[in-house]
This record gives C-alpha cells, sequence and structure tokens, in this order.
DNA sequence: CTATATAATTCAGCGATCTTAACTAATAAG
DNA sequence: CTTATTAGTTAAGATCGCTGAATTATATAG
C-alpha cells in the first residue's frame, strides 16, 4: 500500500507543481511582477500586521532584502508603509486596495487548476477529495504544533 | 459544499508550498544549485532523449538560456552532453550518476512532508488519501488530452 | 552546387535578488 | 545622561537567469 501511496504522492506533486505553479508564473510574467513581489503581497494578505525583519525571518533573506523588495512595491502604490507608533523603529507594512488584488489574482492562479478540477466533479467525489484534505490538513497541523 | 472545498484546497495550496517548495528551496540553497538547474535535471531525469531546444519550450525560455544554465550542469559534471549521430545538429543530454542522484534527492525533498505525513496514517486513512488523489489524477489527465 | 533552415553556442547587456557594511533613528538599560 | 540594542534604509558589488544578435556547424530543398 505504501509504496503504491508513494508514487500516487509522486504523480500529485508533478501535476500539482506544473500546473499550479505554471500559472502562477505566467501570471507573473505577463502582468510584470516578481515571484517575491507577489508571495510577499500573498503573505501580507493573510498575515496582518507585519513588520519587516518578520518577513525577513519569514522568507529567509536579510532586512536588507526584503527593505528593498518592499520599497518596489511602495512606489507602485501595493503597499502602505507606516511607523507604528508605540514604537518608531517598526514599520506597519499593509496592503492597499491594489496590492489586495493583486494578493487575491495571483492566489486564483494557483488554485485556478484545483478549482477546473472541482468543476467536473460528481457531488460523491467532491465529499471524498474533500474529506481526504481535510485529513491531511489536521495530520499537518498536528505535526507542525509537535515541532513547536 | 463548493464553497467549503474551494476553502479546503486554499487551505491545503497553502500548506503544500510552504512545506514542499520551502523544502525543496532550502535543499537547493543548501546545496548550491540554483532552482533552473534543479528542475532541469529533474526534467531530465523523467524524460530521456531530450534536446537542448526541447528543454526551452517545455520550460518556456530561449535555446541561449538553456544552453548556459546546461553549459554549467556539463561542467559541475551532472549531465552528459553528446552529438546525436543521427543529426549532428542535435545534442543529447543525459545524467551522469552523481546528475541522478541530486535529481532524486531534489524530488525526494519536495516530497519529503508528504512522507511524513503518510507515515502516521492508518490503513484506512491511506485508503481514502490514495483513492482521493487517484481520482484527482485521472481527473486531471482527461483534462489535459480535452486540451490537446 | 547553392540557398535556406535548423540546432546549438557565445557574448553583451539588462533586471532582479541577494549580501555585507555603513548609516540613521528610536528605544532600552545602566 | 550615556551606552547599547534594535529596526529599517541605503549603497556597492556579486550572481543568476534571461534576451537579442551574431556565429558556427549541420542538414535539407531547389
Amino acid at each position: 500500500m505504501s509504496i503504491q501511496l508513494e508514487k500516487t504522492f509522486k504523480e500529485w506533486m508533478h501535476l500539482s507543481l506544473r500546473n499550479s505553479l505554471g500559472n502562477f508564473m505566467r501570471f507573473a510574467k505577463e502582468k510584470n511582477y516578481s515571484i517575491a513581489q507577489l508571495n510577499t503581497l500573498i503573505h501580507l494578505s493573510q498575515n496582518q500586521e507585519c513588520n519587516l525583519s518578520g518577513l525577513g525571518e519569514v522568507f529567509g533573506v536579510t532586512n536588507a532584502a526584503v527593505s528593498q523588495v518592499m520599497e518596489k512595491l511602495v512606489q507602485q502604490g501595493l503597499v502602505l508603509r507606516t511607523e507604528n507608533p508605540e514604537d518608531r523603529r517598526h514599520k506597519i507594512l499593509i496592503l492597499t486596495e491594489r496590492g489586495e488584488k493583486i494578493a487575491h489574482e495571483s492566489e486564483q492562479e494557483r488554485l485556478k487548476w484545483l478549482f477546473q478540477l472541482m468543476n467536473i466533479l460528481s457531488e460523491e467525489e467532491k465529499q471524498l477529495i474533500e474529506s481526504a484534505m481535510r485529513l491531511l490538513i489536521n495530520k499537518a497541523t498536528m505535526v507542525n504544533e509537535q515541532k513547536s
């Protein structure tokens, strides 16, 4: 069983990367945003109250690197950068309406492929997928909590 | 139902990218290979008899770009580049033993997270996941065949 | 045989991202 | 008050991957 499942995972990973990531990259190229920019936007849209060094840790790069990417996003009017009044060394970074829009669009691009698949599933099949993924998501959060 | 499933897909995509892709990128950085290099190696390990312009089409870049990445892979002893005797304009690109090893290792990095999850599943749960993913894979290949 | 087409390479140059190091400003500690 | 720490910015320099254009070598068509 496990060997069969390993093979299935492999195929799945393959399809998933080619399609979801493929659509994402195509979107980025088309709209002229870099991958780093889009990842930053998506992160900001999902985690409010981000500051700069926090982002650096998440992405595993230096503050300088984040600051430079952020500068471009601010210039393009996608991010609003203000001081935190409680500690003015920190900046508060929040998405503008346009930034939010781009973040959402690019996330949809990543999901487009899955949604297309969903549309050709019967109700029972959707149930099957739903319960399988739910299970994996739950297990995954369990594993993550163990680590921390 | 569909709305619930959309939400599940979103969460899944999130976890999946953060973990699988995260491990992959970490591996690349640690071992000092670029993403383009690893993608090329993985592609070569899965499709034999590749030539240069074919790779360009797959990755959506010019021949020049592929040629430059390939040059480095050849220099590092990961790819063997020989002429095709039937048409000496074409190069035949095959992985060396070391190249094959790197390709395999990096693919395992991408799958590591899923395998970890698999290890904490019961037999019935594995069955559930297996049938769900199989279903999606089948649907996906159906969709792809429609397009072409 | 000559033209043209194809496959791959090379080079100059561009833009993105990263790092280190120097710097400014704000806060915390002694 | 002075010193040290922390957050973020800026500048200089390196690397990477890409493109377009020129070049070489091979194969095909007229």
